[in-house]
DNA sequence: GTTTGGCACTCCTGATTCGGGAGTGCTAAC
DNA sequence: GTTAGCACTCCCGAATCAGGAGTGCCAAAC
């Protein structure tokens, strides 16, 4: 049934999309035939309208306002009207001029990714930081902090830190914690954090170290510094959606506003943006989101063949998808080439 | 001229602020003398308010409204009127059940007060992280990422992790790399941030290192590192303003949240709030936040006499002072000795 | 047979009107 | 000093109404 529809419902179609995502208001036959491109006359648009709207890609919200595209229109618009163009010189001069950030690590140059986003696609940016789990470890030290608490600190290949409180039963020597962390480095360095585990319980049972006690204590310490945390999701740029007339209902908007703080939805969602290749589109209902009516464009970031984590751009359905699916598609390869290689320009020490 | 005010009157406008605490609507004299505990006839109330709105503790939004209470008003309220009790058991129980995290680290723990501090008052909750010069150096790490990138994490006696990404000029030796880190950790391990960075200059300066320039590559990466960074702020639960009818105007919410996401304003007030002792109170416009009708309680959490961060709850500035002032009076002192000893009820390690 | 003009009808929207309610200030009586 | 009474003000919500935009359908035109 999709795709069912004559190059003239076609243009129609995507004339009242394109119109609708500009003005917001349900667009009507009269309105449409004194847009440019479309030379016929109501009447004739009216029946091609009435026809859409048995096809399910069209609603009207009473009987005698115009019509607004369904999400089935967008999804048609999006795989078979739309096209993509390159992003723009301008666009693409700003991410690549403000990314690289001055000494940042890779938290701050994820959130200020959101903030780009946010700012060239005038809806709400989301990264989704490296889930913890689909990482190598690089190196994990263990710092004592006052009283019997240890610090543990891991480092990802990216640079991704995270850090997690232990505490000790009893003392333990800065030179018993020194032989701990270089034992459990040589043993986990470079290890997928999948591996990890695995590797943790093999050695346990191994003989060197049912004959260390200190070496058991370094594997049962490392463990519970791998429980897994919860996903770091910056959010940027929530309050452009006070610009959106269909959130204009204050119901609307502190629904949406507690969905971005309770952010459990969403990182479900980005799950699943996560798990397919290259731009990703949901639309309106597609998201499950709770307050319906918004889209989300994402793109994994990646290095080499392991995607990393995603990124991409919020707004309301009624969104211009063409213009932001070039920007989330450069950001997240640029994002990508930040993350990996050295290319940031940092002020260079000797 | 404050104080200037006999008790009649400071009953009638205790009443009156409570009144609207309660119900956002301006409060008449009729009004009034049906509440409890005030037995006057609606004239005599009348005489008197107008007395207050001549002292500029009342105003009313249009001649035949009730009167609502001024900033002023609230002042007044907060210094001499409100009596403020203890936190309640309920509070008190949740805050010591839900703070100590399993395995968190402080900035979670920071996070979760945050969210705690809204779940309880129902306002918005804000906590300042430590600010990393105020602190104490407790270990100091490189980590070698891929290419010329190193990874600087620095760790503050109370748990607090920084991280900075430095580029080299030329590649350095794993060997290399822990004899800077021994040299600069020896040299800098339980300074204050403050003196970290006269002792950099000192020891640049000095015989020993003029001949190893290992040492001198070491102090240089170190300065990189020490780049102040933004301030740690976390906001939660501003959701909970659209219950406040005086938000309810689109425009009015829009700032706030534009206010929330740039954070700078709010920074500015909550370094202020640090400089005092106690539990701070600004009041509507003493907070010179952007949308105005906004008021702070906020409470430093310290480590024995050295302050560390603030915490407190932003909202309306018809808030529940006298409900709220325990609330962040308590979680301040709670977070403190949080922060400071092994109080956490972890899972021990042996 | 497709396209189009015409027409009756629907329904939202914004402006206007209007009465009730709540509150005020003032005055005079207690 | 306190209070009852009274005239007046102003907001607010309901009701009304006209205008505009849109629709569906039919019959004529191409």
């Amino acid at each position: 049934m999709i795709g069912n529809l004559n190059d003239r419902s076609r243009q129609i179609l995507q004339a009242i999309i394109e119109e609708y995502i500009v003005t917001a208001e349900p667009v009507g036959s009269r309105t449409l035939t004194r847009r440019q491109g479309v030379n016929l006359s109501p009447a004739s648009v009216r029946n091609v309208m009435s026809d859409l709207e048995e096809m399910g890609f069209l609603s009207s919200p009473h009987t005698s306002a115009g019509r607004i595209p369904t999400d089935r229109a967008y999804r048609f618009y999006v795989n078979t009207l739309l096209q993509v163009g390159r992003v723009s010189d301008d666009h693409e001069e700003q991410l690549r001029e403000r990314l690289p950030l001055q000494g940042g690590d890779a938290s701050r140059i994820l959130r200020e990714t959101s903030r780009m986003l946010s700012s060239l696609s005038r809806y709400a940016g989301v990264v989704l930081a490296p889930r913890f789990t689909e990482n190598v470890l690089r190196h994990l030290e263990f710092v004592k902090l006052g009283g019997l608490r240890l610090l543990a600190i891991l480092v990802t290949e990216h640079g991704i830190v995270h850090n997690k409180l232990v505490e000790l039963q009893e003392d333990i020597s800065g030179e018993e914690l020194i032989r701990m962390t270089n034992y459990l480095n040589s043993l986990l360095q470079g290890l997928p954090m999948t591996e990890v585990r695995r590797r943790l319980i093999e050695q346990m049972q191994s003989d060197r170290v049912a004959h260390d006690a200190l070496l058991d204590r370094a594997l049962r310490l490392s463990k519970q510094a791998l429980v897994e945390t919860e996903a770091d999701l910056f959010i940027e740029g929530q309050a452009t959606f006070f610009n959106q007339p269909e959130f204009a209902e204050a119901g609307r908007m502190k629904e949406l506003f507690q969905a971005f703080e309770e952010k459990g939805q969403l990182l479900q969602l980005l799950d699943r943006c996560l798990a397919a290749d290259g731009v990703q589109i949901f639309i309106g209902n597609e998201t499950n989101l709770n307050p319906g009516g918004m889209s989300i464009i994402t793109s994994a970031y990646r290095s080499g063949s392991r995607k990393l984590g995603v990124l991409g751009i919020i707004g309301p359905t009624r969104m211009g998808y063409a213009r932001v699916i070039p920007i989330v598609d450069y950001t997240a390869r640029l994002v990508s080439r930040l993350l990996n290689s050295g290319e940031q320009q940092l002020p260079a020490v000797t």
